[in-house]
DNA sequence: AAGCTACTTGACGTTTACGTAAACGTCAAG
DNA sequence: CTTGACGTTTACGTAAACGTCAAGTAGCTT
């Protein structure tokens, strides 16, 4: 007996409405079963949706993330196939890596103002006193 | 005798169009100074448009990018506005340091995504030969 | 049976981030 | 003096990612 969700427990785990996650289904992100009409998702489904949520946070668009997931099926294709899959690799990786780089650059730079920030709330909190 | 830009220059240095770059304007990203209406680009200016694509990398949107340069030129407000600014930093440091991690994730998936590759290239080769 | 609650499928609306086309000014080269 | 390359504004178009109704269904509960 295997854990099952609503689209309601899920849109309620994740903080999303229900129009988004069908939006993600309609999208081809999703394929949860059903019983009746009514949707049923899977522990399988519950962690495709938290890959989605994290290619979001990422900055990829739903078309790339559905990419990113055939990729992660589809190694079974020619070897042709599999080396055009192999350069979209590694493009991704080096999108990946400037993007940590930003990160730790935007980072410091955070640094440098939080320092401005409490030169600036401690004289003028003196200024007060 | 600063150096400056033409909007044709940025755009191929950058590889946007100039179409793009006016719309940051038009978001109030940029704010060149005119040689009639013809925009010229200061240094200053160009090192805007690399923060705002750099922004961009990181998913950030126009308006949000526009904040982070309101955040960096404003703190001269007064303290309570001080203390919300210096909310909305933590806030972002924490989302940076998230998709840091959600980084180093699909880095590592990527990784075993390759080597999955590799084998199956191998055994391919091996079986044309 | 009536009502509540959660689900369903449309279908149109909205925001963001530009693309694209029209119509025109400006300057240098041929 | 026209052609070409670059620039301008204005305005409508568009793709992505949902939001927001509307109208219906299905299962409980009182």
């Amino acid at each position: 007996m295997s854990q099952t969700y609503t689209i309601g427990d899920l849109s309620k785990e994740f903080g999303l409405t229900t129009r988004a996650i069908r939006h993600y289904e309609a999208e081809g992100l999703l394929a949860p079963s059903r019983d009746g009409q009514n949707r049923i998702y899977s522990a399988r489904d519950r962690v495709h949706l938290k890959l989605i949520l994290r290619g979001k946070r990422l900055g990829f668009s739903l078309k790339e993330i559905a990419e990113l997931f055939e990729m992660y099926d589809a190694p079974n294709g020619e070897v042709s196939q599999l080396e055009t899959f192999i350069e979209k690799m590694r493009q991704r990786r080096a999108a990946l890596l400037k993007q940590r780089d930003d990160i730790e650059r935007v980072l410091e730079e955070l640094d440098e103002l939080e320092e401005r920030c409490a030169e600036i709330l401690e004289k003028r909190k003196e200024a007060i006193a």
